[in-house]
DNA sequence: ATTACATATGAACAGATGTTCATATGTTAA
DNA sequence: TTAACATATGAACATCTGTTCATATGTAAT
């Protein structure tokens, strides 16, 4: 057996090398979850969706979603990261952004699949 | 304060007001959380790009990924639930194939994201 | 300088998540 | 029916994740 993983035989070899070559490579795809990590959080999810139709500091976005500021300040750290959000600082404020305009395209085609 | 969990004012009431407006209720946004942290998993990921390509047996994704047969039918599973891959069974055979067009869609979107 | 306040960060803890192992179910062939 | 094999499932375990709490940093005003 190839894989001591496995504990089933090699069913469809033409399919299984046709597949592997489509398939990216092995970092790409970790990257690609990673990513996708990032929005599977009600709280991020939250933030994206505000940020995507308007700018807003940290402290309005804690009082929206009902949370404390460290919990809101950790998760925008964790979307600045990702390169999804930007910032700007006005004196004491920092508002935040969307940085990308595939975060509300991906969040949109997200909800479609939900209002089926 | 209006609520226990925030340590910070309120400091743009107006922003505050219109973005609660355009936000669409908690459980949509729970439910779109749950879809992306189904993406937010390198195994899964996998499977469902295996599955972009061509419909695929249990045991020939198994044998793919490097993964035991267990943990990939617990991960169609999770598939299976959240409705992105449908399965037909072939005698002992099952085969599983994406469900539905915006999975591939919002899988492209996000490698636009990382290849940027 | 000192105070006030907006934000960031580190540590800790509870709850969620993914894999393995053992085993059950379902299907086919002998 | 029995054996063989493809798949599914439950329990257990280790790891990862998100929040809180305490505190640090940065900025403005007095």
């Amino acid at each position: 057996m190839d894989n001591p993983t496995c504990s089933c035989f090699l069913l469809h070899e033409d399919v299984v090398e046709k597949v592997k070559k489509a398939l990216p490579d092995d970092n790409k795809l970790m990257d690609l979850a990673d990513l996708f990590k990032v929005f599977g959080d009600s709280t991020r999810i939250k933030i994206l969706y505000l940020l995507s139709v308007e700018e807003m500091c940290v402290c309005d976005i804690a009082n929206l979603i009902g949370l404390s500021q460290s919990a809101i300040s950790h998760q925008l750290r964790v979307l600045k990261q990702a390169k999804l959000v930007k910032y700007r600082r006005d004196g004491k404020v920092v508002f935040y952004s969307l940085d990308d305009d595939h975060v509300s395209s991906i969040i949109k085609q997200g909800l479609e699949h939900i209002n089926e």
